[in-house]
DNA sequence: GATAAAAACGGACACTTATCCGTTTGCGGG
DNA sequence: CCCGCAAACGGATAAGTGTCCGTTTTTATC
C-alpha cells in the first residue's frame, strides 16, 4: 500500500514530500497550475520533479491518492449497510460526482483506464466494482456476467460531464440508463 | 453548408485552402503533426494559421468536415434499408468505430460536445441520433424517452477506446449495455 | 573520517501551443 | 489609375511540457 517511496534516498524523500505539499497547495488553488510553478514552489528544479512525477496525473495521483483510496474504501461499508443494488449506485453516484467536481481525479481515472504508470491505481477501482456487481449479482438485481471494467470506464465518462446543473442532469440520466443495462430492476 | 470560407479576401481563401491541403497531408502522416510544421508546409506564418483555425480541433474539422457529413448523412440511408433497430445498431456501430480508428474525428466529437466554436457541427450529429431513435422509438424497438444528446455522449466515450482487438471487443459490449439500457430487445 | 560509486539534483534546452502587433496587401471609391 | 484602409499576414514572443546531462550529494565501505 505505501509501497511508493519505498528505499528512497534521504534527499530524494524529502523532496518528494515537499513536492507533494508544494503539488496540494498549488493544484488546490489551480487545478491547471503549470508543473513549473509547482517545482518552483517546492523550491527543487523541473528535473526533480518530473523524475518523481513522470506526468501531470502521476503527480495528481500522488496528491489525491488518499482521496481515490478513501472512494475505493467506500464500498464494502455501503454494502454493508444497504441492499446491493443501493449500495452499488449510490457508490457510482457518488464516485462520479467526485470526479465531476475533482477534474484531477477524474483525468486519475482516465490515465488509470489507458496509461501505463498509473495503471497500478486501476485494480483497486475495478474491484470496488467488481465486488458491488458481484453483490447485485448474488441478490439477482442485476443480470449477471457484466465486465466491471467495461462499467468502470462508463463512470469515467460521466466524470467527464461538466459539473453544471445540466450536466448533473445528464449524468444522472446516464447512469440510469446505465443501470438498465445492466439489467437491474427499477 | 459551404457557409465557411465565405466573404473572404481572395488571398485569404488562398492561404486557407493551402492550410488544408497541407494538414490533411500531415494529419494523414502525423495524427499529432505539430500545427507550427503545418504552417510551415502551408507556406504561411503561425498566426495566419490560428486565424484561420483557432484550435487544433476546429483546424482537423476543416480537414474532416467532408467525413463527419458523410457519417451523419448515413443515417437516413440505413433506415430506408432496414428495421429501425437495426439501423440505429449499426450506425452507432460505425460512427464509433470511425472515431476510434481516426483520432481526430473523436476529438471532434468530444469539442462539440464541450467548446463553443466546434459546436456547430454538435446539432447534425444529435440530429442523425434523434432521428434513429425516433425511428425505434416509432417501431417500439425502444423506450421512449431518452436524450438524443446523451446518447451521442456516450458514443464519443466509446470512441476514446483503443481500436486494439479487446478495445473493439469492449466497444462492441458497452454498446450493447447502452442499447440494454434504452429498453432495446435483443 | 576518507573515498568512490550510485543516486539524485536542477537548470539549460528543444519543442509545442497560442497570442500579439507592426507590416503588407487586396480592393472598392474617387 | 491610385489611394486609403480594412483585412490579412507572419514572425517575434510568452508560456507550458518534457528531456538530457554535467554536477552535487548521500551512503556504504574501509
Amino acid at each position: 500500500m505505501a509501497d511508493d517511496a519505498e528505499k528512497l534516498r534521504a534527499d530524494a524523500r524529502a523532496n518528494r514530500d515537499r513536492i507533494l505539499d508544494a503539488a496540494r497547495e498549488a493544484l488546490a488553488a489551480d487545478p491547471e497550475a503549470s508543473l513549473h510553478s509547482i517545482a518552483k514552489a517546492a523550491g527543487v528544479g523541473q528535473g526533480t520533479l518530473y523524475r518523481h512525477f513522470a506526468t501531470r496525473e502521476a503527480l495528481a495521483l500522488g496528491v489525491y491518492r488518499k482521496d481515490v483510496d478513501a472512494m475505493v474504501a467506500l464500498a464494502p461499508g455501503l454494502l454493508a449497510r444497504q441492499p446491493p443494488l443501493q449500495a452499488f449506485r449510490s457508490w457510482c453516484d457518488r464516485f462520479a460526482q467526485y470526479g465531476r467536481r475533482k477534474r484531477a481525479i477524474a483525468n486519475i481515472v482516465h490515465a488509470a483506464m489507458t496509461e501505463q504508470d498509473v495503471r497500478e491505481t486501476y485494480w483497486p477501482m475495478v474491484d470496488a466494482v467488481r465486488r458491488l456487481m458481484a453483490a447485485c449479482e448474488g441478490s439477482g438485481e442485476i443480470a449477471p456476467g457484466a465486465d466491471p471494467e467495461d462499467f468502470l470506464q462508463l463512470l469515467g465518462c460521466m466524470m467527464q460531464i461538466a459539473p453544471t446543473p445540466e450536466g448533473e442532469a445528464r449524468a444522472r440520466r446516464l447512469l440510469a440508463l446505465a443501470f438498465r443495462g445492466l439489467g437491474a430492476k427499477e
